[in-house]
RNA sequence: GCCGGGGUGGCGAAAUGGUAGACGCGAGGGACUUAAAAUCCCUUAUCCCGAAAUGGAUAUGUGGGUUCAAUUCCCACCCCCGGCACCA
């Protein structure tokens, strides 16, 4: 029955919509025009995809293995945010993707659960980490099925599970069984008003980040596993990878190779030994003093009982506070003192005073510097402290070598300077000598070639409550024993007290003791200390590979299978061959999970040496030019836009936004393009298409051009172009009376790894068997591409002066013809021709 | 300081030697409506001439260069972003 309503209805209509805008009439009358309702439709085939376990792959009877995985999140308490939608959402196009070019395609996902957020929550609330983080982990598991990824979820791994951090103990215990892991003093970050050890991440400018209090150093015995003894195989296994360039070069910085020499040297009087590293040796008969690191367990032999030890010690501990409590500026503090020793000089050129100099690193070479005239710094603080100088290397010009001579300036890394000294090279330049140079302190018995890394071992243990105890027992006499694998997992005792004392938070539980004791003896103590979570993801991808069905429900391999993997799934699905994250981890996990394959692979568990094939940085997506965080308060949430228009139009608005590798500022003005998108391709594929219809030939040859576009900008990860490109499609199909429905499909399953939801349903709506992302990827015909005509620009010299639409197979001859013949190029054509240029299909370029 | 990546309409962007600005947002105009929203159609880099045009000029951070032709290649400079930073 027809009611005419009343204007005030229309009104009242209106005036809700302005107050909710969720209610608007805006989404009510899209949905009139084009029946698509992404809620109720995305609903149903996520539902529809578990049920029928569409996304679960069987490992073993795999054929056609690609293994893509994007980084693990950490399960926080606070919603998904845009940040993880624009990199998991494009992942799992491209996952799709791979799937329908015929792979079989394994995209697992899981929690990196240990770290400091659960345990500050804790200390905030009293709630344990292990519960908060399990009710973290379950809700995220909801937000993220909501994006509609192909995540194999039996496959789920959780690190701050017992049967996952068992496997995180066993890898210790392999590195300590191979010598890999070490103990020794290393100094932590703590603030002596928490009274607790801090991450270098939650020290700002020297001080706490909550209670800006100043953090001091304390030295502690820690744990570190030999990352240095791999640099020069992480190094050399960068260039097989398929990386982005920036990455690779980051880490090569990081590990930083340097070559020179180690020059053997002698303290007079003391005769201790030692070795000095230079990597520019050239100018070794420059060396007029010696500087050593304030942190050198040298220093106080060097001074003691001497009159200068109360000096010099004063300094030294001036020097250790400042470098804790300040962000370090090197230019500012360049300061020394004499230690009253000598180096005796191996080169006859005069014995070197040595001095405690602030700038000497003590990890670096052995912390010991021979200095010269020739190096800036050196040269400055010589300076400064009156240290004689000599120089051995003089530019070409008789004035300037004057001004060297008279150590005017310091003249240093030069390659057309002429050497002076030694004797037998001089008048040689600095630039060609270094080798001849290298081999002649080598003969003279003074120093030996040696090659030095930047890079450091691995700090790993932590004075946290919240990961993986290091699986470690103390006799009574304080020696190190590994606890017996039959013990693992080496289980996290939860009777402590979260509230810091300034101690590992294990060393509170009785349990944990009580334990240690009931197994190992009266006396026996275990290592209070956990583990870096950088551990704990440096092998995770494995771990993926490790679940196993039993009894209907996945879990962890048993350590009595004496590996985290099996051995041929390792082979078979080793390294992943696509894996997304942030540029972030660049020097930390990147490193730490390339190291870990390494050590895997050398003792014999796994086959290949580098975990990850192709790499690829998702952008950064800023709000208002600023990284988005809970402390700026600037996080976008993507629920509402989701609740609104669906997880397909925000995965789509998210990939058109720019390139994916690019990231942006968030702004939400254009997102109605795609919501207008989704809704006409709906409507258009749905209402228009007819089972017997002709496609126009310019249909057609959109189409597969469409096919191939699309195919290749997916391919390159470039989404935003493969968006583009169907609406191109779109807006052409639009204007025709009718499309058909074979061309319809095939633009379904072009839309299938953008717009998963879309994509079925319309599959399943125009009549298309099974699930649409089952389907094999459409292809194109080279043939229907190509149209009768084409369109070729004519230039006179460069400039367009008109265009011709000429037959596809017209001749060059024909062409350039026609060419001289348009009416505004004939107006340019004055002069004699000079040149002729024809590029086919493209353009006649005319030089006069 | 060193290493890396960028700079194109009002905005997000496209084009990697061949018609600069595809696609989308926004904006302006129109249709439908009592009205608005939604939807649909047209216009939209800037400037000049003109009744109009497939008319002209200028334009991809700045200045030079190579080329018939440069956002794209080369040289110098300016600015922005990211990383490292006492490494002998």
């Amino acid at each position: 029955m027809f009611v005419a309503y009343p204007y005030y209805y229309y009104k009242i209509l209106d005036v809700i919509g302005q107050l909710f805008p969720v209610f608007s009439l805006h989404g009510y009358t899209a949905h009139m025009q084009h029946p698509y309702d992404p809620t109720t439709t995305e609903a149903k085939w996520q539902k529809k995809w578990e049920e029928e376990k569409v996304y679960s792959v069987d490992l073993k009877k795999a054929k056609k293995p690609y293994y893509a995985h994007v980084m693990f999140p950490y399960p926080s308490g606070d919603k998904l945010h845009v940040g993880h939608w624009y990199n998991f959402g494009p992942a799992d196009s491209f996952a799709r993707f791979q799937r329908m070019q015929g792979y079989d395609v394994f995209t697992p996902m899981g929690f990196d659960a240990f770290g400091l957020p659960a345990e500050n929550y804790a200390i905030k609330t009293g709630i344990h980490p292990d519960a908060s983080t399990k009710k973290n982990v379950e809700t995220m598991i909801k937000q993220l099925k909501r994006i509609g990824c192909m995540y194999d979820w039996d496959k789920m791994v959780n690190t701050s599970n017992p049967e996952y951090y068992k496997w995180t103990q066993w890898l210790f215990l392999q590195m300590f069984k191979n010598g890999l892991a070490y103990k020794k003093l290393g100094n932590v970050n703590f603030c002596p008003s928490c009274q607790t050890v801090l991450a270098n991440e939650q020290v700002w400018e020297g001080k706490c980040e909550r209670c800006e209090t100043e953090v001091i150093q304390k030295p502690l015995e820690q744990w570190f596993w030999n990352t240095k003894k791999y640099a020069q195989q992480l190094l050399d296994g960068l260039k097989d990878l398929d990386w982005p360039n920036k990455t690779k070069i980051m880490q090569e910085n990081w590990i930083g190779r340097n070559e020179g020499v180690n020059i053997h040297s002698k303290i007079k009087d003391l005769g201790d030994e030692f070795e000095v590293f230079d990597s520019v040796p050239q100018t070794f008969m420059a060396q007029t003093f010696t500087v050593i690191a304030p942190e050198h367990p040298l220093v106080a032999k060097l001074v003691k009982g001497t009159k200068y030890e109360k000096g010099v010690m004063a300094f030294v501990a001036k020097i250790k506070k400042l470098k804790a409590t300040e962000k370090y500026k090197f230019d500012e503090h360049v300061e020394g003192i004499f230690t009253g020793r000598y180096v005796d000089n191996p080169f006859g050129t005069g014995d070197l005073p040595i001095w405690v100099a602030s700038f000497v690193v003590m990890d670096y070479g052995t912390g010991i510097v021979h200095c010269s005239a020739h190096d800036t710094r050196d040269f400055a603080f010589a300076k400064k402290y009156d240290i004689p100088l000599r120089a051995v290397m003089l530019p070409e010009d008789p004035k300037e070598a004057e001004k060297v001579k008279n150590l005017e300036y310091c003249y240093a890394k030069a390659p057309e300077g002429i050497m002076q000294k030694p004797d037998v090279f001089k008048g040689r330049r600095w630039g060609e000598v270094r080798e001849d140079i290298i081999k002649h302190m080598g003969k003279l018995g003074i120093a030996k070639p040696t090659v030095q890394y930047r890079l450091r071992d691995w700090l790993l243990s932590r004075q946290r409550y919240w990961g993986a105890p290091i699986p470690i027992v103390y006799d009574p006499e304080g020696n190190a024993h590994p606890v017996p694998e039959k013990h693992l997992p080496w289980v996290l005792p939860t009777d402590v007290e979260f509230k810091p004392k300034g101690e590992s938070p294990l060393r509170l539980s009785k349990e944990f003791i009580a334990r240690t004791e009931k197994i190992f003896g009266k006396g026996w103590r275990p290592e209070f200390d956990t583990m870096d979570t950088f551990v704990c993801s440096s092998y995770y991808s494995l771990m993926y590979l490790g679940a196993q069905n039993k009894k209907g429900k996945y879990t962890q391999r048993d350590l009595n299978e004496g590996s985290l993997v099996d051995p041929e799934l390792e082979k078979k699905w080793m390294p992943v061959s696509m894996y997304i994250g942030g540029p972030e981890h660049a020097c930390m996990h990147l490193i730490y999970a390339r190291f870990v394959m390494m050590a895997l692979k050398d003792f014999g568990f796994v086959s290949h040496s580098e975990p990850f094939k192709k790499l690829v940085h998702q952008g950064l997506i800023t709000n208002k030019g600023a990284k988005m965080s809970k402390s700026k308060g600037n996080v976008v949430s993507p629920d509402s836009f989701v609740d609104q228009y669906g997880a397909d139009v925000f995965r789509m608005y998210l990939m058109f936004m720019g390139p994916f590798t690019d990231g942006g500022d968030w702004s939400d003005t254009g997102i109605k393009g795609i919501v207008r998108f989704v809704q006409r391709i709906h409507g258009v594929l749905t209402e228009k298409s007819k089972k017997k219809f002709e496609d126009s030939p310019k249909v057609q040859a959109t189409l597969h051009k469409t096919i191939k576009k699309v195919t290749e900008d997916i391919q390159a990860l470039h989404f935003n172009t493969a968006i583009a490109a169907l609406m191109e499609l779109l807006n052409l199909i639009e204007k025709e009376e009718a499309v058909s429905q074979e061309t319809a499909r095939i633009i379904a399953l072009l839309l299938a790894p953008m717009a998963p939801h879309l994509a079925e349903e319309l599959w399943s709506v125009l009549g298309g068997k099974k699930f649409a992302i089952e389907q094999s990827w459409p292809t194109f015909d080279p043939a229907l591409i190509k149209e009768d005509t084409m369109t070729v620009v004519v230039q006179i010299n460069g400039k367009v002066r008109g265009d011709l639409i000429v037959a596809s197979d017209a001749s060059k001859e024909s062409i350039l013809k026609a060419a001289k013949e348009l009416p505004n190029v004939q107006k340019y054509l004055t002069g004699a021709i000079k040149k002729e240029i024809y590029v086919p299909g493209r353009l006649v370029s005319l030089v006069v």
